[in-house]
DNA sequence: TGCCATACCTCGATTCTCGATGCATCGATT
DNA sequence: AATCGATGCATCGAGAATCGAGGTATGGCA
């Protein structure tokens, strides 16, 4: 079971890294996450959705409505903006920074029971 | 700046892996905490404290009251336990496989601006 | 017609966070 | 011997964050 702050921690740049490659929305992000992780993962709407809000409200991604096609059914599609990129970037770093160090500490002293 | 739920996610993998290299208190590991990133994680002991004693209620860390060498003053050393050890195997394939799951991402479609 | 999957959203009790604060000791400086 | 900064422990509580539960609606299918 991965903790809360794992979940929380990774869920931003994983929602923008996402994005990155191409609009989405809020019930594919889910089902793309469960993949990506292999099960892992398993985010809710209650999860999801202020994620993106917030994200919105601070313009690191727009959102667009848009029927799906094929069916009639609404959508709310979401892109990542300029400033979107810049905060991806800043956030891959934050994250590979904080992954260098563990990475270090690891490979000296290998964790064993 | 690194984000809050960052700091959060690594600071029991951080704890542990410390302490599985040997025991340590507060203060110090605050001090090696900000010396391994280059200052970039600064805990407070507001910060710090907490995660300590709630590691120790779940046993996966333990303690021992003892006077620092050199000086008579009072020191509150943890160790990691064996239960600590098994914890932070896991702590430590969820970090991995997160990881594995952005890198993935981020190889595949690296951000740019 | 009923039902499930899709698709969006908010609410609020519970839980968590961390800056502020407090206490005490040691060593060095004035 | 008084002061001060660093060391070292700890708690507190206003404010913030979380996420399961619950609400609404549509399309497709048997």
């Amino acid at each position: 079971m991965l903790s809360k702050d794992l979940v929380a921690a990774s869920s931003r740049p994983l929602v923008l890294t996402l994005l990155a490659a191409g609009e989405s929305y809020g019930y594919e992000l889910i089902r793309k996450v469960r993949e990506l992780s292999g099960g892992r993962l398993e985010w809710t709407e209650g999860t999801l959705y202020p994620v993106l809000h917030r994200l919105e409200a601070e313009k690191i991604i727009a959102s667009r409505w848009d029927a799906a096609a094929g069916t009639g059914r609404k959508r709310k599609y979401y892109q990542i903006t300029a400033t979107g990129r810049s905060a991806l970037l800043e956030e891959q770093k934050n994250w590979q920074s904080i992954n260098q160090i563990l990475e270090n500490l690891w490979t000296q002293n290998p964790p064993s029971i």
